[in-house]
DNA sequence: CTTTGCAGAGTGAATACTCACTAACTTCTC
DNA sequence: GAGAAGTTAGTGAGTATTCACTCTGCAAAG
């Protein structure tokens, strides 16, 4: 499906993530790459068809990487509430070291662009619904989880809950401390999802 | 504070949320204005002084007819929860009546751009978080929701929640019904809070 | 001698906004 | 009540800027 990525190729999205950091969504310019690169804007299509496939392929590499990174993450003999909470962690820790993947995921001007730009954000987010609804499945039958409220819905209020995580410390421009912050509110919704 | 709006003012904030509907953040330029309103570019400058006070009015409007409705719908008569589920319900069935005022709410862009337009946003933001986080500390003193958790957290929860109905509703080009899908995650989560 | 990696100049489309001007109206003055 | 003066809401042409992207040519490497 995809050939790999060469060193250019790479050193683009890196500098394509330190100016959405700087600059945001709309500071990701050719002309800014260019600078960024210390070259001409010329060359930066000598690496890539266009634009969007620089944006594909940073939030194609997040995909991978979030999907191995998750499984590791995920143990069968921990419980349910231990894996969703380490899973969260996990995120909350990598989002802390690479924060400007935060802006292109909560960026709605990416989701009115290109469908294959859509794709790869929908894949993501049909990752993390899948291994939740998974978890959230398994506290059920083992009797941790309530079973009144349907697995969609408690998938719904987790990841919206994360959402306003990720656009709240946004907001603050990264100050916060999104793991403390983040981990409470997981935490909170573990508390209210127990059986009690 | 701010003088009265103009007919003809009222009019292009109308067409901007028609614009919103048909071609987005992106498709609200002032040519596509001015081909909605039938007249000119340079037309909408006799009327606003550049296109940001156009958005401030739009989401202006959305501040003052929101606080006014919210606060005729919470009732001291009624229970915090029976409160909180009319909130929703009168957000749900405003949004569904007026599905534009979603697409500036959700919009990065526009958070991205001037302060007096964020400030707007904010404004809205903190009037929700008002009124829930009174209803709930309401909830708690007369013992209909768990204690357990701070109330910061709770709002978060129900805000996260309700955003991300409002995000998936948008991805559906507006075509879920999203009275009947929100009411049922607010009620999920009014039974998570409940003391057991 | 072909491929790779780049520079430099340029292109067309789009954008928010400005400018000089005008036609239609209201209001003031004699 | 007629004409002068001013206001209001519009036009159409044009501005500067920005954007993604292209074309041509050049130098070095294999």
């Amino acid at each position: 499906m995809k050939t790999a990525i060469s060193n250019r190729q790479a050193e683009i999205i890196a500098a394509s993530g330190r100016i959405l950091m700087e600059k945001g969504i709309k500071g990701l310019t050719t002309k800014c790459l260019a600078d960024e690169m210390n070259f001409s804007e010329s060359a930066i299509y000598r690496h890539f068809k266009n634009k969007d496939d620089i944006i594909i392929l940073l939030i194609h590499e997040l995909g991978t990487s979030t999907e191995a990174r998750l499984k590791t993450v995920i143990s069968k003999t921990k419980t349910p509430e231990e894996n969703i909470r380490a899973i969260f962690k996990s995120q909350f820790t990598f989002f802390q070291e690479n924060p400007h993947y935060v802006i292109a995921i909560l960026s709605e001007s990416l989701l009115d662009s290109s469908d294959a730009i859509k794709n790869e954000l929908f894949k993501i987010m049909q990752f993390i619904t899948k291994i939740l609804t998974h978890e959230i499945e398994l506290g059920k039958k083992h009797g941790h989880f309530i079973k009144e409220i349907q697995t969609t819905e408690l998938v719904h209020i987790i990841v919206g809950s994360f959402r306003l995580c990720m656009f709240k410390w946004k907001l603050s421009n990264f100050k916060l401390d999104i793991e403390k912050e983040g981990l409470k509110i997981i935490d909170s919704i573990l508390l209210l999802l127990k059986n009690k």
